[in-house]
DNA sequence: CAAGATTAAACTGTCGACAATCGACGATTA
DNA sequence: TAATCGTCGATTGTCGACAGTTTAATCTTG
């Protein structure tokens, strides 16, 4: 008599994992600009507001400080990363880089499944760009881009991805609107996914290339047009 | 009386930062061979054999973990990290893809201080190959290439190929040899430095491409000799 | 009144403790 | 005999506390 566990799939109990909701909680205190890039981010503070100890939210501001969204000074404390244009450049780059690479490998590994995903994932950005919720827009963006990363097949790829998004995410509070129009986006997706489909890993680098730096140029310059604190966390 | 602090010196102030310390003789460990993979880290036997406290063990192996040198399983511990074949395969795929990046970007801030930098980090690699110290070789390998990426001047680069080379490092142990004449591989570096002058994109990152494929074929082949416990994580 | 010195408050880094949980081992039962 | 159940030791997750340092506020003094 085998039979050794009864087969069916139960719901993956999830996280009592206090840090790993502690980091989201902070990620989107941050986000959502409830945290300002420069603030000081009190751990007994924290620890105090979410009825917790230290302790969890140390680790958590750790995890969130080697994710790029906080910086840590000794015997100081964490203060919430700024973002300098400096910064901006390095992370788009860096995004070319490493999603160029990925659209390649994602083209080796198309099949009609990840097809219609990338597709759905563009009706969904259509829609979306009905309403009018540039935060959702972007994120619905940033799905998109994953999923390129996710098809790739490489878990470090899509980390990387994963951070460099998380990073950039903090732009969403600063850059008060779109630098496109929505659906237009959506187009520049749908020509991407038929590069993908047509899997020339040229075309496919010099497509992404573009479109990635056309998002990089457009951030870059409404960076810089705003008052931009110069730097702050220097001594 | 003012004279606050003798303004000379500076020993690379360090670390009264415990967490960092501790960081480091842990990835020692795993490095040297003390800390087998798969072996679980038992953050108070760590605590007490360096007579601390388990609170700046777990905020280490926090960091090891981000690094991938760790893996957390919830309420099991920490465990040295197990790289398998796709590991590897994953790790020399995304190195060639930043260091070829790197290369490119280097390229164009290549000064005659830049070019004497890697110059010099050529001959230590001839010296070093006199002696035979296998782990010392790839160190100043590694070294190489990491000031290609200092030269490219992307901090968040720099830190990628830190944190993949933190990883390759795990497999310094398990390698017993080198995979080729030292001396042959401090040549290649020359050749990579000659191209990295001429300064022409798709010529570099030809050369590196290949130059770091090699050393994934090699590697590859050497990691899928080896009995290589098949995994050992999963329940 | 301003600049520096001094004191007070707040915060971080680290520690030791305790309950909850996990894995192993042995008892139990068909 | 083989598989399951219950118990026990070991280890993690979390907490509250304390000392040393940093920051803010207050006071001194030219």
């Amino acid at each position: 008599m085998r039979l050794i566990t009864p087969p069916v799939g139960l719901t993956a109990l999830a996280d009592t994992d206090l840090v790993g909701q502690v980091a989201r909680i902070l990620t989107q205190a941050i986000i959502n600009g409830q945290l300002l890039p420069g603030a000081k981010v009190v751990e007994a503070g924290i620890a105090r507001e979410l009825g917790i100890s230290r302790a969890p939210v140390r680790e958590a501001a750790r995890l969130l400080e080697q994710q790029g969204l906080l910086v840590s000074h000794p015997r100081r404390g964490f203060f919430v990363r700024k973002l300098e244009a400096t910064d901006i450049d390095e992370i788009y780059d860096l995004r070319i880089c490493v999603e160029c690479h990925a659209g390649v490998l994602a083209s080796k590994n198309m099949t009609p499944a990840n097809r219609d995903m990338l597709r759905r994932q563009i009706d969904v950005m259509h829609e979306t760009a009905a309403i009018d919720d540039h935060a959702r827009q972007i994120e619905e963006d940033y799905k998109f881009h994953r999923m390129i990363c996710e098809i790739a097949g490489s878990k470090r790829l899509l980390r990387l991805f994963d951070d460099l998004a998380s990073e950039l995410r903090m732009t969403i509070g600063l850059i008060g609107r779109l630098y496109d129009d929505p659906h237009r986006i959506a187009q520049t997706h749908e020509a991407l996914l038929e590069v993908l489909e047509q899997g020339h890993p040229d075309i496919i680098t010099a497509r992404i290339d573009y479109h990635i730096g056309a998002a990089w140029r457009e951030v870059g310059k409404l960076v810089r047009e705003l008052p931009s604190s110069t730097n702050g966390v220097a001594t």
